[in-house]
DNA sequence: CCCTGATTCGC
DNA sequence: GCGAATCAGG
């Protein structure tokens, strides 16, 4: 039996097709199992797969990095159990391009509230709002009961993941979560 | 608060 | 080669 942190030829294969899909290194690691996300990154620079979604006219400014790491090595406190490494597996939003509508005037609908999808006691106020809640408006912004969202959001995005696939409505749905019953 | 990839460096 | 720790950013 291989080892489960081995990087095998399948896995590595896996590895590949996941990142090239635009899935984030957590998410492949977490669809890999046993392997963390750092683990991923990598394999993923090792194999010369960096640098996926990056602006190919820019070339990146890579000063000096100090890394100033301490002696004392830990390691080894992969909790959450024993193999069951699903912390934040948060949908990532796809990089599509907005469109942009120049010439035609596409009426804007006026964002339906979507009460249902979000309890009220996950709703909040500007006041309540943190940088890493949803930012989606709900109700009338003059009415005093106007409020956010208030979701995690997800990584660069203002929206939670729900209301991000709402807002933006990619034309091709990346299918995010698979249903992995192989578990046993 | 949460996450993202990038990099360093001991193993 | 591997990946935890760390950095830097969103």
């Amino acid at each position: 039996m291989t080892e489960a942190g081995a990087w095998t030829d399948e896995r590595v294969e896996l590895l590949k097709k996941l990142w090239n899909d635009g899935l984030s290194a957590s998410q492949i690691a977490a669809e890999l199992g046993n392997v963390t996300r750092n683990a991923v990154i990598g394999k993923v620079h090792r194999l010369g797969l960096s640098g996926r979604a990056k602006s190919p006219g820019s070339a990146a400014p890579r000063p000096r990095k100090p890394a100033a790491r301490p002696p004392s090595h830990p390691a080894g406190h992969q909790s959450s159990g024993s193999a069951g490494l699903t912390r934040g597996n948060t949908a990532l939003a796809p990089q599509f391009a907005p469109e942009i509508e120049a010439e035609a005037q596409v009426e804007r609908e006026p964002a339906p509230a979507e009460d249902v999808v979000v309890p009220f006691s996950e709703r909040v106020t500007i006041m309540d709002l943190r940088e890493y809640m949803c930012r989606w408006p709900m109700g009338d912004p003059t009415s005093p009961e106007f409020r956010f969202c208030g979701g995690r959001s997800a990584t660069g995005l203002p929206y939670c993941a729900y209301h991000a696939r709402i807002a933006y409505q990619p034309a091709a749905d990346r299918r995010r979560d698979r249903n992995k019953a192989i578990r046993a």
